[in-house]
DNA sequence: CTAAGTGCAAATCATTTGCAACCAG
DNA sequence: CTGGTTGCAAATGATTTGCACTTAG
């Protein structure tokens, strides 16, 4: 390499801190600027695309619209409070003797998987069915 | 009602027929033309986001970009190809007693989930590892 | 009449890309 | 020098929204 790479540097810093486990690339941009690493929102994007090419992020995609991404290393399946939104980490659910007989049946080669629960996170459950759905 | 949803009940019947396990809404709104039932693009996102908050249908999130949709009764969880970009449908792959865990574990209530896996289709895999990856 | 459904055009939102300036090796 | 990085601005692409119009009920 011919240069540093200062957003990927600080970006899997920020990410590795834990405070959430997938990030937006809003989140990681203004988790820089805070961090006083302010930096372009492009070069995040670069960033974060590189990291996710070269193998040490991964993208995750919910039907919000938004493309998340998470160190590679912190995997876990998802759980989406479609309430409040947050996204609570799980462990991975299927066993891995599934991933082959998926592979046995359909000939296909599985390289990687994702699994979204979808529901409610356990606050907003406890706040009862309904919410602000007054009319 | 007030009125017939004739891009709903349209768009129903050609996710119905099957030819396909989730569509993205470009391919909702060709698939309409085809049929001669030709609409407007923001008529089918409606309908979509309708049919989808009715239960009747769910967005399938990929990380490609689109958002996709399928109708709950047909669903299965997916095997994405990452080289050709086929959606194959694949049995579920998680035990229901998992689900339980999670939720006595966690608190949450699970209402729904999606797993995605991601790969090389039977194809794409028998075509060998690489493609058109020639610099 | 009345509300749901539709079409058209314009607005938004989240990315992506072009390009010139920069800098550690 | 040299190639990977970065910032800024502008382009894309997909999704959403405003509004007027139409029509079943």
């Amino acid at each position: 390499m011919a240069r540093k790479a200062r957003v990927s540097a600080a970006m899997v810093a920020v990410m590795a801190a834990g405070e959430r486990h997938a990030w937006t690339l809003e989140e990681l941009h203004s988790a820089l600027g805070e961090q006083g690493q302010a930096t372009d929102f492009s070069s995040v994007f670069r960033a974060a695309e590189k990291l996710a090419a070269e193998g040490q992020a991964r993208k995750v995609a919910l039907d919000d619209g938004r493309t998340r991404f998470e160190l590679v290393g912190a995997h876990h399946d998802h759980l989406y409070c479609t309430r409040c939104h947050e996204l609570v980490p799980v462990p991975c659910l299927i066993e891995r003797e599934r991933f082959a007989a998926v592979e046995r049946s359909t000939g296909a080669a599985i390289l990687d998987h994702h699994v979204i629960l979808r529901g409610l996170c356990r606050d907003c459950r406890a706040a009862g069915p309904e919410s602000g759905a007054a009319p």
